[in-house]
DNA sequence: CGTCGCTTTGATCATGATCAAGGGATGTGG
DNA sequence: CCACATCCCTTGATCATGATCAAAGCGACG
């Protein structure tokens, strides 16, 4: 939790972690066998697709740094985020699967993306089965975050859903260590806010507006601050136990 | 296809499927692997909670027999139910990374499940390499599914989801032959879709209707019929490639 | 100084929720 | 064989959450 402080201080500058993917809690060989897999790293401007829909996919990118969002655009011209891509995840795995990729993916800062080809990363189940294993337990807790989304979007209110993202998004940013005790700092837009949970600009604005009078959440310029996390917890129904998987030595640990 | 039409036909009893897993298209070998881990079948009645969210899980379910939902219950009772289980599908994988299950996973029918060991799942990733690598693209795949949900509950309107809803429905079952060209058999309640889409119970009730008025849709007993695929296709803006993954060997050859 | 990106506010509208009843089926126990 | 219960579907009336439309404010930046 070195990079605590200054992360989350108003420094400019993209977000970036100590420790890649440091949700797998690989070991030392098991990260370097990762970053065999990596071509060099690529530097990405604020704004730019890293992956587009409809667009055949053949390379996956590791996020170094900085921040992105997956989403995809309907017919009408809405656009609906499906997930925000937060330094150490990978993005276009499941794009790769598919003739075409079904979402695109872009940048909402300055970033770093390290490619890894697709090929090598299928590979890797026959080479290092450890590290595989472990992708594959990771990918697993992220459809958590997934079906959480999907409950908010289907069943919760739209402050409580506003509520909730606040809440998953600091948990998130404290868990790679880009977040202190209550606040962050991203450039999360009102019109982010209301593509990620289904909602209009305007009302977006309501509620936050209704949060802020409430005393419980204050964003201003690109920093976040959650000036009472229990209340909004509460209002939000936050559990954040979703967030927080059983690593696999635990798994493997319980029934030896 | 051989049990197309006994399967998707009036006949009474759980929908069943003729190749377990068909979806990964494993090689006999591979298969014989995967029926090794399992331990007997187990009859589960309809209506059962197989797992139950917040209680320990350490056995993941293949269904085999049979349809399930996995939902979640919010405070204030109301359902969301996350996605529907088919024959065939993995139940629990995610549930035993976690300390606590996330979700509850229930029968809609009389059905057949056949348990596996979390521990003997992951060590598959060194026995099995290749198994592994094709679970993982499923579930990977599995996700996509989920993002297409997402779509359809922050975007669309009540009309374009339960039209997206049945379009899936129809396309996923007719992948394991338990659907024909346009109809399937599942007891398919007005509630059951109503907390799959975020929607009311009346109201559902009505969009239907309007379906069935304008000749694309009816529900009769437990038969879904399409009566205009076409025409509810495109009012859904359904594509169906996201149930259709490329296959690993295709993946692999593509990168040599 | 003007434009661009983002926020804010107000007025109005509509999609879909909620509340309340009733209406078949099917099934079950007396 | 009937009474009753249960499950699910249906319908109507009313309500409200949140969308839409329109316009203005406000930095920041070139």
């Amino acid at each position: 939790m070195r990079s605590r402080s200054s992360a989350a201080s108003g420094r400019r500058g993209p977000a970036s972690v100590d420790r890649p993917l440091a949700s797998l809690l690989l070991t030392a060989d098991e990260a370097a066998v990762l970053r065999d897999l990596q071509s060099p790293n690529r530097s990405v401007r604020r704004g730019q697709e890293i992956i587009s829909e409809g667009r055949r996919c053949t390379t996956v990118f590791i996020l170094t740094e900085g921040i992105a969002i997956r989403y995809r655009i309907l017919r009408d011209g809405q656009r609906q985020i499906i997930n925000l891509l937060l330094p150490g995840d990978f993005a276009g795995v499941r794009s790769c699967f598919f003739e075409n990729a079904l979402y695109s993916i872009k940048t909402l800062t300055k970033s770093v993306v390290a490619p890894v080809p697709v090929g090598r990363l299928i590979r890797l189940f026959d080479t290092h089965p450890r590290v595989a294993a472990k992708l594959f337990w990771s990918f697993s807790c992220e459809t958590a975050i997934y079906a959480e989304h999907l409950v908010a979007l289907g069943r919760r209110s739209a402050l409580e859903r506003v509520a909730h993202f606040l809440m998953e998004l600091l948990t998130r940013l404290q868990l790679i260590g880009l977040a202190d005790e209550r606040s962050f700092r991203l450039p999360l837009t009102q019109e982010t806010i209301s593509d990620a949970l289904g909602l209009s600009i305007p009302y977006v604005n309501r509620v936050l507006h209704q949060l802020r009078d409430d005393g419980l959440v204050r964003i201003k310029d690109q920093q976040v601050v959650i000036d009472n996390v229990e209340e909004l917890s509460a209002l939000a129904d936050f559990e954040n136990m979703y967030l927080k998987p059983l690593s696999i030595a635990e798994l493997l640990a319980e029934h030896e």
